[in-house]
DNA sequence: GGCGATTTGTCCGTATGTATC
DNA sequence: AGATACATACGGACAAATCGC
């Protein structure tokens, strides 16, 4: 005989009641202690820990050994379109876009770079790092790869918005295909974007040409997922 | 004063060890139960548990209650485009795409909805969940939104391609906006997509119109990002 | 730096519920 | 219906990290 059953197990059901009362809290605030919350609720302290591990698995709060568990915050996202440059749209929505040149390198094109930006076998390419900043904050990292030739064109950008730079030297670009997908970013990639290792991070690989149709950049953006998200209008 | 202490809690180091027997199983095969399993290596019940969680989550073992515990094939990783037709591309391709119904509603359009196909407020709408997998593997969910009024439209759809349905009842749809993110599974659509919730999900959201530029279909995919890739032609 | 007090992390024990065969 | 498997929930105990005195 079951009085009080429900469908949810008891665990998830707090979870959910947690789940509202964390949306009230500021970002920073500390939770109750796990023994308060559970004679609160009137549940083992283990089912609270079950009840609060579904709110750390989604992002929400942070356990700290010794000191307690906050609440984080909901990160803005921030909808980038795919035919535009990188920081017009947002910047028209009153966004600081800062763009950080990481690395100026130059190397043989892999097989995938010759392909897309119809280079011959060997060929050398020209390949740019950049961090983008939204509002102070880090969000992308693009790499952007040229054919070898564009290098005397490049050598002065030192950072700010790529495609407002070639634009002034007689070279618009239009965004021709995109192929976009989702993995989790290396140790490295992490420690850039200041995120945690186990967040998600949208992929974005875009071919630009030029007015004549001819394929000048391959670009590949890797962007938190929590703070981006990419629109394509027709 | 600590002689036998590990670096790693228990169950990690359990963990590691299950891991590397896992390895030797074939997909499909089940593991012992828990209760002999932790007599084995001499732990409690619940400690075994905490390890094969590591595993459960890493994608490595699937539980069933009543069943046990079986090891899962290593994902294939067969990036997959994704352009305007869900399935047309991939079956040219030689996958065997199928699509299942799993749930029809009808109710009260939220304000999103509401905006995106043009209805007034307080409107109802029909939604159709459905699933789709690439050979046999399960691979994205999404969730279909039209206005109330194609209810009797699409009453004897059962499953299978709702493009080619709809195309063949005088509703071809052209997609009209993209907006595309990344994220975390749920406990529940990581259940459904056989996947670890600690690998991400890519989420498409898509407005469709209708020849006369009409919206008529919200849909909102969520894909295994290490089976699908988005692809974006111009 | 030491030493409690507090808080989260781990581990064990036990019992019962629920799904599958 | 019974056996077996996983799922949930209770309880106690101690370890490890943090902080303030």
């Amino acid at each position: 005989m079951h009085l009080s059953r429900q469908i949810e197990p008891l665990y998830r059901e707090l979870a959910a009641v947690l789940r509202a009362e964390v949306q009230l809290l500021a970002p920073g605030d500390y939770l109750p202690g796990e023994i308060q919350l559970a004679a609160r609720f009137a549940v083992n302290r283990h089912t609270l820990r079950r009840a609060v591990d579904e709110l750390v698995l989604e992002g929400r709060l942070l356990r700290q050994q010794g000191k307690g568990t906050r609440v984080l915050a909901r990160p803005l996202i921030y909808p980038v379109e795919a035919g535009s440059a990188y920081s017009d749209s947002l910047s028209a929505l009153g966004h600081r876009v800062e763009a950080q040149l990481l690395e100026r390198r130059q190397r043989t094109a892999t097989q995938e770079e010759c392909q897309h930006l119809q280079l011959s076998a060997a060929a050398d390419v020209l390949e740019l790092s950049t961090l983008r900043l939204l509002d102070g904050q880090p969000v992308s990292l693009i790499r952007h790869r040229f054919c070898a030739s564009r290098v005397a064109l490049l050598a002065a950008y030192r950072g700010g918005s790529l495609r407002h730079y070639l634009a002034e030297r007689d070279l618009p670009l239009t965004r021709t295909f995109s192929l976009i997908g989702a993995r989790l970013p290396s140790r490295d990639e992490a420690a850039r974007l200041l995120m945690p290792q186990h967040a998600p991070l949208l992929s974005v690989l875009t071919l630009s040409r030029d007015m004549a149709g001819r394929p000048v950049e391959l670009a590949l953006s890797t962007s938190r997922a929590d703070r981006f998200q990419y629109q394509v209008a027709p």
